[in-house]
DNA sequence: AGTTCACTCGAACGGACGTTCGAACGGGTC
DNA sequence: GACCCGTTCGAACGTCCGTTCGAGTGAACT
């Protein structure tokens, strides 16, 4: 259904508009979801006309599609260079996971729209966001083989990065940055330490019991 | 704004019923998402009429409302009930994952609608299903206390705990029950020993790779 | 036979939404 | 000054949605 790339002419301008509104779009699906959003609402958050968003992209869709392919290419790009010089596994993968999780400090917006609407795209834009994610969750999955040198079998490590992956993405839901206890690179390295050693040997260093 | 309890007598029939639209209601919400889903596509997977639904519902809002209460004590008596006589910690979480992912394989639709409309729910339904919630959360807190007789400091039993539903609450954005290689049971064991043990220590012994 | 009452329904109402249209503005080029 | 073109906008269009209305059914009771 989707254009994958609009035919018009690009100035610098034309892009950083599009940008603004991209961002704007990102805090109003993050704050009500993308169904319950209206154009109108994104377009009093961008300070822009109703009819001017459609200047610059075709429809509600393409909002969406565009905040999800720049959010995962984002990803793997920071997952690339936070690899670089890392020869240890266990370390690349904390690696990994701090990258996600700065990310997210970062860019919460776009990161929970990802994490929610994952399943909102249809058709073409689907698909071409689904091949983004895949590379992405392969990236981080290439690190997992490498830990277990082997011990037994080959042994769920698609398993244990979709569950690795489950913790990332969930803690859009639980994390709060204003009552937040724990820096982000602290609460990675938990993360990284419950995944890689569970929790009856590892070792937290923090606590908290407000939300769920 | 939803009166928590209606003020209507109730008939065996008319629960019977109720729950038959509660149970077509989660299958389309499930299957399209609660903003996407109308009330005449509700009707029509209840093979009921439009102005039908009403008899049985306030509104569209008291549908998700009793979709959730239902699961979550569902679960948080399922859980209860799967604790009986034992006594070993381990086992006692291990039971909690394996009742958790038994009742997502028998109520699919009603467990991925919990987990996708956390936070759809407004006002006094949203506080009262968020009791609910927080009652299974520290049940299952509970018992990730009871894990760490102390080695260190007692130590973000919190945050594992929330990464312990992560790892339980994505787990529907990639099962695949057509074609999981996986018995439900087999995975709730991984996962249980992903999370006491770890991914370097524990040993798994299955592998997939289609979806992320 | 008449009345009641739980139940069911087709048809409509009012509103919100995504999108489109046509006009206006403003700076650059001949 | 005349023309173009990228940009912006107010005002609308058509559609779909949640909900309501009022009439109709049939079994139970008097």
């Amino acid at each position: 259904m989707l254009p994958l790339q609009t035919a018009r002419k690009r100035t610098p301008a034309f892009d950083g508009k599009r940008l603004h509104l991209l961002d704007a779009a990102a805090r109003v699906f993050c704050a009500v979801g993308y169904d319950k959003a209206s154009m109108r609402r994104v377009s009093a958050e961008a300070r822009v006309s109703l009819a001017g968003i459609y200047h610059y992209v075709a429809s509600k869709e393409e909002l969406l599609y565009w905040i999800q392919l720049h959010t995962f290419d984002s990803l793997l790009r920071g997952l690339e260079s936070s690899l670089e010089g890392l020869a240890d596994p266990r370390q690349r993968l904390a690696a990994a996971i701090r990258n996600h999780v700065r990310h997210f400090g970062e860019n919460m917006h776009k990161l929970k729209v990802c994490a929610r609407e994952l399943e909102t795209l249809e058709g073409e834009a689907y698909e071409a966001v689904r091949e983004r994610r895949r590379s992405y969750f392969e990236a981080v999955h290439a690190l997992v083989k490498e830990l277990q040198p082997r011990r037994g079998a080959p042994l769920g490590s698609w398993l244990a990065t979709a569950n690795l992956f489950g913790m990332l993405n969930w803690f859009y839901q639980w994390y709060d940055p204003e009552r937040a206890r724990v820096s982000l690179d602290d609460l990675a390295a938990q993360q990284a330490a419950l995944f890689l050693d569970g929790y009856t040997a590892s070792s937290f260093s923090a606590d908290r019991r407000d939300t769920e």
